[in-house]
DNA sequence: CAGTGGTCTAGACCACGCG
DNA sequence: GCGTGGTCTAGACCACTGG
């Protein structure tokens, strides 16, 4: 049996020595850690790997490494999820950004899973949410075009889509069913989320219907940041 | 803006390359793959890993690199997932492990799910389940001893749970609630499913009730590894 | 025993962020 | 402009797997 590799050890140690550090502060420069404990740059790359594939610290080039926290995320039957509430009360600075919906013909999948005929139009409307300024999840929403008329025009860029659907359009939106995977996302999500490659990512799929009429509203899918999201997904009764 | 970085145009190219070789075939050997490319080994090694984190590939010590498949895991209320079955669908050759179950008092928290008394004995068994020989995921289950008298006695290594609790128990096991989550796995289970480091695993944790009482016969945390299972939770009225 | 991937070193250059 | 983390090279030794 080999001992424990340089660079584990170095990451427990790491851990443990930095645990108190303030959020905002930044640990000590790769540089600093190598001549610190003795080693190679690259050893203590690794270890900060580790722990970055643990989610417990995140390093941003050009500024440093930070020691992070999670925002736990509940998904169940009787819990609909609110990002800002949930953000909010645990101290973090909430904010959405709409781009412009734009009109389209439905696709296959899309007239399936939304009940819509052949012809049907829908308006897709792509979001990124910010904590503290950074993007942590982007959501792309599918809506049949004659239920949500001129929404370009209604929506702003910092509007939330529920009160949309609430306050303009006067629906009562309800979560008819959500699901939850890890995927690897596309490039350009890969991109918006400012990660290295294209690493999983959880990934929601759900469906909103109207609480009155039973209507379908809105597709929606969309990728979390695991390192910034514990998301917890929930079956059964409770 | 900056260019893309060699190891991930490289990740892609030999994603392509390679797309079809059978799943049981190496891919050329990091060395070889350095001089074919004309790069050095750690820049290989970079291309790897990121094929690694998006679960495409694994790499073994002294054996090599291969191609990797997943198997798709549902979760629902109304579905009962079979480990077995799933993986023989797929054609591959599952194994399930059971440790000799160990009795103790219940601590607080296990008490508190499964509705004991102060002084209430609880029954634990530990599970590691193989696919073609590798370990894929760990099961610890905890029952009241008082509902499963003599358990140590009763079950073999290879006996499924559930099949116990029917045949010899006479229970009618089913599902009350599921949870799944990603979480680092304590230390002693990374060695058994033999990570490196501790990445995070899919943490289901899940209460099997006796359908006919509702008495409530075991609480079971689940670790999977997410390169080998697509696990997908589903929430809500299908 | 030969070949594999895992670890570690020494050094270099670069893009990015912040002041 | 300086310090950060990101990438890349060259080379070395090791543990593990398989024949």
């Amino acid at each position: 049996m080999q001992a424990e590799a340089t660079y584990l050890k170095l990451s427990q140690q790491i851990l443990e020595q930095y645990a108190d550090l303030p959020l905002q502060r930044p640990l000590p420069s790769e540089h600093e850690l190598g001549a610190l404990f003795g080693v190679n740059r690259q050893t203590i790359r690794a270890a900060l790997e580790e722990l970055e594939r643990r989610w417990l610290i995140r390093r941003v080039k050009g500024s440093g490494t930070f020691r992070t926290r999670r925002y736990e995320y509940r998904i169940g039957p009787d819990i609909a999820p609110s990002f800002t509430a949930t953000v909010r009360a645990s101290g973090g600075d909430p904010r959405t950004e709409n781009a412009k919906p734009v009109t389209r013909p439905a696709n296959a999948s899309e007239r399936e899973i939304l009940g819509l005929p052949a012809n049907a139009q829908v308006t897709v409307l792509e979001r990124v949410r910010f904590i503290d300024g950074a993007a942590v999840s982007t959501a792309t929403s599918v809506l049949p075009s004659a239920r949500v008329p001129r929404l370009a025009a209604v929506i702003a860029p910092d509007d939330s889509l529920d009160a949309v659907l609430r306050r303009h359009y006067g629906y009562t939106p309800v979560r008819q069913w959500s699901q939850s995977r890890l995927a690897s996302p596309p490039a350009q999500i890969a991109e918006v989320l400012r990660l290295r490659g294209r690493p999983p990512q959880i990934l929601l799929r759900g469906l909103v219907s109207c609480s009155e009429t039973g209507q379908k509203l809105e597709y929606v899918e969309s990728f979390l940041r695991p390192d910034v999201f514990d998301v917890v997904t929930e079956v059964g009764k409770w």
